[in-house]
DNA sequence: GGAAAATGGAACATGGATGTTCCATAACGG
DNA sequence: CCGTTATGGAACATCCATGTTCCATTTTCC
């Protein structure tokens, strides 16, 4: 019963990011920590365990379950914060303003301080492809618009495909972010590489 | 008793590709199909149950663990399985002939066609950080090797490091496997477009 | 300081994946 | 063609993640 309320409540300040009745600053904070930690635990290992989670966040098991009753809703809300994140980098990059080859370079940046977000919508392709997702931000097809802008403006590459070049722009962020966790690259040098190896990817030929 | 001694034996001829007593025709081919439906179900789902397996392999659940004791040694059949394949990809390419720029394209070429086994190379990073494989088969410092050949010809990029345009390789080839498989580009079109890139992304600057 | 809110932990129920054993049957091969 | 080999499936035990309930304790906030 008032479990039942709970759950749907937090559901749904999770979906809409807005405290349905008036969720309490302890509680907002706690849903911080849990959502934080799932990022950096779920995007280290896919199977993680709730228990892991709640661990990683300095919480109870018990308590994960007062904020995400299953572990579909933890996914979910997990999938709307990294979408909203992505979409304010979106926004920070402008990328209107300026030639299109700086504004790949500024969403590449902007991108990149995801972290291990980035990790999540790389490997969760559920995150991406969340039916709605193009309607309500449509970071994705910001890139793509971008990507033939400069194909117009013949600053981009104009003989390979725009999504191609879109899925180079994520496969290369990838690799940067790879190459910092994993070999431990300091991560300014991984960037760098990163945005080197782009701008040579996407220049026109 | 028996079936500890099959089991031993089963692991033994994987891990060395060498029938210990004598394989008979009939268990190597179940072997294969057990692999082979490994790698499919494997490369898509992590998480798939052995159930899933068999039953891609047409075969009983039994029938599975009578050839892998545990999930673990199928996993690590899996792995010897693959770096062999990539072993033998990389002899194919032959890298050290003509130019590198040429061997890297048929070095990517050679990888692109081990198909969903390269997904699981990417996805498992236990398969090539394997204790013992740069001293086995070496192949990814093959690839490192070639780069740097290239970059002291004057042919490959000496700004960028090899380490990392070995990530680009990589990438690329991921993003055009995937490219391929979930957003139904043909095979050869895909593979191009990675091509395309590749040239671009590694030539000299 | 004290009521309300939030938490932690134990205990329990459940389901799914694993791994094992046994036996009847099918396929193989000399 | 017949013995050996290989297989399928049922039944069972076990483990682990999940999800739920209850209660004592701590923390927050008025």
């Amino acid at each position: 019963m008032e479990h039942d309320h709970i759950a749907t409540e937090a559901a749904a300040a999770a979906a809409t990011a807005e405290p349905a009745t008036t969720e309490t600053a302890t509680r907002a904070r706690t849903r911080r920590a849990i959502l934080d930690a799932a990022v950096t635990v779920l995007s280290a290992n896919h199977g993680a365990s709730l228990a892991d989670v709640a661990e990683a966040a300095g919480v109870g098991r018990t308590t994960v379950h007062r904020y995400f009753a299953e572990r579909s809703d933890l996914v979910a809300a997990l999938g709307a914060d990294v979408r909203e994140r992505l979409h304010e980098a979106t926004v920070r990059a402008r990328v209107e303003e300026g030639p299109a080859p700086k504004a790949l370079e500024r969403l590449c940046l902007e991108y990149f301080e995801l972290g291990d977000r980035l990790m999540l919508l790389f490997d969760v392709p559920q995150f991406l492809s969340w039916a709605g997702f193009d309607e309500e931000t449509g970071s994705d097809r910001v890139l793509v618009r971008l990507i033939e802008r400069g194909q117009s403006e013949g600053t981009v590459d104009a003989e390979a495909d725009a999504e191609w070049l879109q899925n180079v722009l994520w496969s290369l962020l990838y690799a940067a972010w790879m190459q910092a966790r994993d070999y431990g690259t300091p991560r300014h040098t991984a960037l760098s590489s990163c945005l080197h190896t782009l701008r040579k990817a996407m220049a026109a030929s």
